[in-house]
DNA sequence: GGTTCTCTGCCGC
DNA sequence: GCGGCAGAGAACC
């Protein structure tokens, strides 16, 4: 079910750029502030209590002022490390005030260690594999934690250039025996949707995007959801736009079925690996379903 | 393990 | 639209 859109009349427009100039006013705040700024303190700075602040903050960017603080501060570590600064000065300069706290946060706000990072990812092992679907080439790359992308082409060679754009440092390993049959699961999931993967993933994004991807899981195959659908779902029903980017941010083809994601009006709209393998992966799964 | 803070739901103005 | 309170849970020390 699609709810109606609000039609917005001029006061309602200048209420909300009100708010967003708030909103925004406290993201500058958070991100030029030394020490994360309490909430209290970020809703003394709006002229407001605590828990309305909180709401509208959210309300605006889809996110908790403490999950924006906490994006903005893996955003200066990465920064950091990218620079070649030292792990242990990027750790201050970001805000952390333990080293303690910052590595039992860092593997999963980087996806590997901090001097990984800091290296490109040169310590990584990334395992992967193409092989041939009824949707043209699939790729499906592994790290340790579990499977991290999964991407669908015409060009074989295409799939592999861009899988060594997104680990530039990685040890990119091909053509091993035992992983050929786990890209034949994945090819059993594109044929048949509504199986489920079935292995761990190394899902690897904010947090905004983590709650997006989350969502996309839980819709049933066979079924689709609009993008406003998803904001709902995720608390965030003004984020829209921002759904929209986490979906198309996502690496893992068909197991994070961003394609379940259609416009309001039920029209496909986008879809990363190509409208047509969209339209043929729910045709399939309303076949499966019926 | 206790304390503080965040987050959400609910209610009243 | 906003404030305030209560309670659960997370984060911190």
């Amino acid at each position: 079910m699609i709810a109606p859109l609000k039609r917005c009349n001029p006061d309602g427009a200048a209420n909300h750029s009100a708010k967003a100039a708030i909103v925004a006013r406290a993201c500058r705040l958070i991100e030029q502030s030394e020490t994360e700024p309490s909430l209290a303190k970020l809703a003394a700075g709006a002229g407001l209590s605590t828990s309305h602040f909180h709401r509208l903050f959210k309300s605006v960017t889809g996110v908790t002022p403490k999950n924006y603080a906490c994006a903005h501060r893996a955003t200066r570590v990465r920064q950091g490390l990218a620079r070649g600064d030292s792990v242990t000065g990027t750790i201050y300069e970001a805000g952390f005030n333990s080293s303690g706290r910052f590595y039992e946060q860092s593997t999963r706000m980087l996806g590997m260690t901090p001097s990984q990072y800091r290296s490109g990812g040169c310590d990584e092992d990334i395992r992967f594999a193409v092989g041939q679907s009824s949707l043209g080439a699939i790729l499906v790359a592994s790290s340790r934690k579990g499977v991290a992308s999964i991407s669908l082409g015409d060009d074989p060679d295409v799939l592999v250039r861009d899988l060594q754009d997104r680990f530039p440092n990685a040890r990119l390993i091909g053509a091993d025996k035992a992983y050929e049959e786990l890209v034949a699961r994945v090819v059993g999931l594109v044929e048949t949707p509504g199986i489920g993967l079935g292995l761990p993933m190394d899902v690897r994004g904010t947090a905004f995007q983590r709650r997006v991807w989350q969502a996309l899981q839980e819709i049933p195959a066979g079924q689709t959801a609009s993008y406003a659908d998803i904001a709902r779902k995720i608390g965030a029903p003004k984020a829209v736009r921002a759904v929209a980017g986490a979906c198309a941010a996502n690496h893992l083809a068909v197991a994070i079925p961003c394609h379940r994601v259609v416009r309001n009006d039920g029209t496909l709209s986008g879809y990363a690996w190509g409208v047509e393998r969209k339209r043929a992966l729910l045709e399939r799964e309303a076949a499966e379903t019926r």
